[in-house]
RNA sequence: GGUCGCGUAGCUCAGCUGGAUAGAGCAACGCCCUUCUAAGGCGUCGGUCAUAGGUUCGAAUCCUAUCGCGAUCACCA
């Protein structure tokens, strides 16, 4: 139990022996004690003043006086206006370390066998092109999520599903093999997401100057539009693709098979993984059944044409196709088939979507869907809806050629995490294998918490030259508070210093070193939050505001010059405690730290 | 036009289950390395929390309206 928890008891006790009423937890308002009053903990006494009838001063003195005399971890206490600072004995808060200090990934629950399972949809790519800034962010903010959700205490599997069919692919497909002359990965040494890629810009390349010409003959937009004979053939492209045709499926594959290499590359390099992968191809005709069921259930039901709706104007909403009247599907119908064919592999007991806001409409209807469909998770499922990612200059447009490209930037990052961390010259005796690693976790920390750091639901800016820099409200910032603490820990170790297990609860520690075992404390609390809100960006905001109050309190005592063994020894405690929350906090972010930078 | 989201310092962002004088970083200007890693610490400068009402002991935070920005409302995915 932590020192809030108690107090909170200890305050409800309070307000019934000295006013005789009964007060919930929630009506105890405990808080951190701002840092221009004295004091640890504050109780905001103003919902109390109508048990007490007195003035809020008053009030406040009463309880303060109580909870000195009636518990042991309050020393003192003093009144501001309605507001009760308490301090807290500089024991309780070394026994709050030790606790801290035996508990190996502090803040985290494990899952049990009792536990419910949580599937995490994130990336979802599209295989005619490699991934760019925007799946940067999905692809972080869902293995984040995915982190935190375990780290209270839920099972997690983390799923992708691969958009691999439709009209876009085979724009890729058919300008290969018209412009191709059987490029390889192999023979151009491209990744093979890249070399797919820039087929699909070459076929856009040649759709528009087709475009033009048709136009200068005379032709409207429109009309050029449909007459174009390249667009024409990816559509024939696509027909032949469902009907099977083996030539089309061959090309298919061989083509999907690189992007997935190239895929796999990009995954690994930033550190995400998947449990298991659907691909739509799938999935795509799995929906149909389904939506059938619904409409002989009379869920929906079916225009003159033949299409099939779902009328959802008793939920506010319109009406929303389901299936064509040719019966291909739909976005939402594929959905549909994903959902169950998930459902079938997985005893689901809640599903959340990593997908870019643009699709909450989307995913509010597929929330009624699969619940009227008998999905039991369907109404609660979990839309985490983040937002755009900008540039400086606005928009990412592929036209401009503005899209930031996935790997070309991780590069970059590293890059010039290198050429930063070889200039400061700490790393001189190390290997060039140990500066590769070095540079790699601290330059994709740089990215990654840039990223992290900015509220989900927000639209952000990405400011390419911020985003590596190494100082302030950073990743390499908080890396290097860490390799630091390290740094400090080697030293005692070579002194033959060894970390006490248990720790001298007398010692009269510092009033920082007080108020820095509080925020370590914190960090429990942290990291359910960010569960329970879907929202990882809180437990990147905390590990930098405990960094802060690490750093003042590294810059304000000497560890290793105290004469005082007991006093040098909790403050090893608290350094290791420190190191090790940052840490944590950084593997739920799926950020690595560096022993030395 | 309907629906949803956002508007906090010059810039990027915290803070939002209502609490004390609204916080960081960047940028600008100073100070601190014979001291465990200065990728650090301390300070100065910078605000009508979009606007107007409302709710109450108390509002950046909750409610309503207005303005501005964005997303979405496809037989695209």
């Amino acid at each position: 139990m932590n020192i809030e928890q108690t107090l909170n008891e200890a305050v409800q006790k309070a307000i019934e022996d000295l006013y005789g009423q009964q007060v919930n937890e929630a009506q105890v308002q405990l808080g951190q004690t701002k840092r221009e009053f004295e004091g640890h903990l504050t109780l905001v006494v103003f919902p109390f003043l109508k048990l007490s009838r007195k003035k809020p001063e008053d009030t406040a003195v009463e309880i303060g006086n109580y909870l000195v005399k009636n518990t042991s971890v309050v020393e003192d206490f003093n009144v501001i206006k309605g507001f009760l600072n308490l301090t807290i004995s500089s024991s309780a808060w070394i026994s709050v370390l030790q606790s801290v200090h035996d508990t190996p990934r502090y803040g985290c629950v494990e899952a049990d066998d009792n536990s419910p399972l949580v599937m995490i949809e994130y990336s979802s790519p599209n295989t005619n092109k490699p991934l760019h800034l925007g799946h940067v962010r999905n692809n972080l903010l869902g293995h984040a999520l995915s982190e935190v959700m375990a780290a209270n205490g839920n099972k997690v599997v983390k799923t992708n599903i691969v958009n691999d069919r439709g009209i876009h692919i085979c724009k890729s497909m058919l300008a290969w093999s018209k412009y191709g002359h059987n490029e390889t990965p192999e023979t151009t040494g491209k990744k093979g997401d890249h070399l797919v890629g820039d087929y699909y810009v070459a076929f856009d390349k040649h759709y528009k100057a087709e475009l033009k010409e048709l136009m200068a003959q005379g032709m409207s937009e429109e009309e050029a539009s449909a007459a174009s004979p390249l667009m024409q053939e990816a559509r024939e492209m696509l027909v032949k693709w469902e009907n099977n045709d083996p030539e089309v499926r061959a090309l298919w594959k061989q083509m999907n098979e690189w992007v997935y290499q190239g895929f796999d590359d990009t995954y690994k390099k930033m550190g995400v993984s998947f449990d298991k992968i659907y691909y739509e191809s799938d999935t795509y005709l799995e929906g149909k059944d389904k939506v059938m069921e619904g409409l002989d259930k009379g869920f929906f039901f079916k225009k003159e044409d033949g299409s099939v709706w779902a009328d959802l104007a008793n939920e506010g909403l319109d009406q929303k196709l389901l299936l064509r009247a040719d019966g291909t599907s739909v976005y939402m119908t594929q959905d549909i088939g994903t959902a169950k064919l998930r459902f079938a592999d997985y005893p689901i007991d809640k599903m959340i979507y990593v997908v870019g806001n643009e699709q909450n409409y989307h995913f509010q209807v597929l929330s009624i869907l699969l619940d009227k469909l008998g999905f039991s998770w369907g109404k609660d499922l979990v839309h985490f809806s983040y937002g755009m990612v900008e540039l400086p200059e606005g928009k990412m447009k592929s036209r401009e050629g503005t899209v930031v490209d996935a790997d070309d930037l991780m590069e970059d990052v590293i890059k010039i995490a290198r050429e930063v961390c070889t200039e400061v010259g700490r790393l001189d005796e190390c290997s060039t294998e140990e500066i590769d690693e070095i540079a790699r976790i601290v330059g994709l920390g740089a990215l990654k918490y840039f990223i992290l750091k900015v509220d989900a639901r927000k639209n952000m800016t990405f400011n390419p030259k911020e985003s590596i820099d190494f100082n302030g409200n950073t990743g390499p910032f908080i890396q290097y508070t860490y390799a630091r603490i390290q740094s400090v820990l080697r030293k005692a170790a070579e002194q033959g210093l060894e970390i006490p297990t248990t720790l001298d609860t007398s010692v009269k520690i510092s009033e920082k070193a007080q108020q820095l075992i509080q925020s370590i404390t914190k960090f429990a609390t942290v990291v359910q939050d960010a569960g329970k809100d879907y929202n990882p960006s809180g437990i990147a905001n905390y590990v930098y505001e405990l960094v802060k109050e690490y750093n003042q309190f590294y810059h304000d005592y000497s560890i290793l010059k105290e004469e005082d063994e007991s006093l040098k020894m909790l403050r090893l405690v608290l350094s290791l405690n420190v190191a090790k929350v940052i840490k944590t906090g950084f593997s739920l972010l799926g950020i690595e730290v560096p022993n030395r930078m």
